[in-house]
Parts: C-alpha cells; structure tokens; sequence
DNA sequence: TATTGTTATACTCTATAACTATA
DNA sequence: TATAGTTATAGAGTATAACAATA
C-alpha cells in the first residue's frame, strides 16, 4: 500500500539528491558554527593544509571567487588559523599558511562533523554508507569530466 | 595504489553528497532552462497540478517564503500555465489553478529531466539507482522526522 | 601587457516589516 | 484581531569591472 507523496517530484532521484544536499549543507553549517566556523573556511583551510598554494589556486580548488576568496582568507586571519605570506619569487602572491592553531581546529572540525554525519547516517549499514559514498563519487566524476 | 585525492573532504560522504546536490540542481536549472522554466516553478505548477491550494499552502509544501510565492504564481501567469482564482469560500485566498497549456508542460518539463538525469545516472544499474533513491529518502525521511 | 590581490559595485535570492482586503 | 496576498526594503552571497603592485 504506497501512499501518494503530496510532492510529485519526491520519487525523482534528482530532486531527492538536491534536497538531500541541501540538508546536508544546512547540517554541517549547524554543526561548525560553535566552532566559529563556516564550511567554506574549513574547506579552504583543509586544502590549505595540505598544499603550499596561493588565494587564488586555492579559489579555484575550491569552487570560489578570486573576489570571495580574500573575505574568506581575512576571517582565517581573524580567527587566528592562518597567515597570508609573501611569495619569495613572486611578489604577487599570497601564500596561505595554516597557524599552529590549525590542526587542532581541523581535527574538531572534522571529530564535529564526523559526529553530526553519523547522527544521520546512523541507520545506515557500513556497507549501505559505503556504496552510497561510492555512488556519489562515481557521479560526481562523471559530471566532471 | 590509491591515489590522494587534492581536497581533502572528498573522503566525506557528506560533503560529496553536498557537491552532488549542487550539481543536479545546476543540471536540473540548464536542461529546463530552454522551456523557459525554473525548477521553483515547475515545482510548484507540479504540486498545484495534484492538489487544489492557495499561495501560502503551496508555499509552505515546496519550501517557499510566501512572499517569494508572489513572484512565481506572477511568472507562472505569465507563462499561461496558471491562474490565480479566488476562493469563494474564503476570498482573502488564490487559489493556484493550473490552466489547459499545463499538463502538456508539466509533461515535456518531466521528460527533459528524465533524459538530463538519464545522462547522469546511466552508468549506474537499475539496481544501484534504486538503492540510491531509496537510501536518499531514508536519510531525508529520517533528517526531517 | 598580463597576473595577483583588492575594492567598489551590481545583481540575485531571500527574509522582515508594513500595508490592503478580507475574515 | 487575525490572516492571505502584496509591496517595499534590507540583508547575505556572488559576480563583474576597475585599480595598484608586480611580473
């Protein structure tokens, strides 16, 4: 016995997948602001973590604006989690460098998030979670290239 | 030999669902773009096609401010796939009828998602497009509840 | 001339407050 | 008084153009 859904495009698995992450987004915003953070700072302090790079290839890593970069990069100052350092060979750039502080707020940030996912995700098996994580990657590779 | 990934996130299931919600929006924007439609207003021409409802109410179903409402029955008027028809009971409220030119619509606008998202989807098995839909509202069944 | 970071500006989207007509 | 629809306005977010410093 399938009950209608009211909303005609709830068995669409595009639509679900938007409004899934939507929720997912709204989630992890939730989840970081305690921590004084939003996720496009996390993500740019991730990355930048990771690799020696320059505001704007790490606009571009990314997905933001060379213009909206430099708010991002100021409140990383603010916070205390980065510093913006001159490139030695060429002057034009900005390096930006994680603070000492970084590490400890990535490992929170991702122990916050860790924890809110699996909030959501409780119900899943691990093998439902990972086909779910494969899918997704599998897709999203496939729209990219 | 797994090779590491430039983004950090791109392990989290999470954040990968986010960027897959991102892109099937933007998929979904671009293929209806050409029938002169949003996805907002397909949406709530698609609701109203099933339930006879004011603004406020479709409003509220397909997640709209009823102020933002007012633009998209206004355009949806313009396009001559709706009207607005007073309620005889209640004469504060419209009524959002959709007109004859709607159904033709509604079904060309399904189409033109089902061959966009076609192209997306079609690496995956029936079977793993199934589990991913039913995993998507599992998980926003359960976001929601 | 071209590029990096920056600022100013415009544009979209959404949210809030206040108005009108009806209840 | 309260509610449905509307308008005006403000705010957040993003994109475009132009500028200074450097290449």
């Amino acid at each position: 016995m399938a009950r209608e859904p009211v909303d005609p495009l709830a068995g669409r698995t595009g639509y679900l997948l938007v409004k899934l992450g939507e929720t997912l987004s709204e989630l992890a915003e939730r989840a970081l602001a305690p921590l004084g953070l939003r996720a496009k700072h996390l993500h740019v302090l991730a990355v930048a973590a990771r690799h020696q790079l320059s505001q704007q290839e790490l606009a571009e890593l990314v997905g933001l604006d060379r213009t909206s970069m430099v708010a991002v990069v100021d409140e990383l100052e603010r916070l205390g989690l980065a510093i913006r350092q001159r490139s030695e060979t060429d002057r034009r750039r900005y390096l930006i460098v994680p603070t000492g502080k970084a590490a400890e707020a990535l490992r929170r940030a991702a122990e916050t998030l860790d924890s809110a996912e699996a909030a959501l995700f409780g119900d899943l098996s691990p093998a439902e979670r990972a086909l779910l994580t494969e899918l997704a990657t599998r897709l999203l590779t496939k729209a990219a290239g």
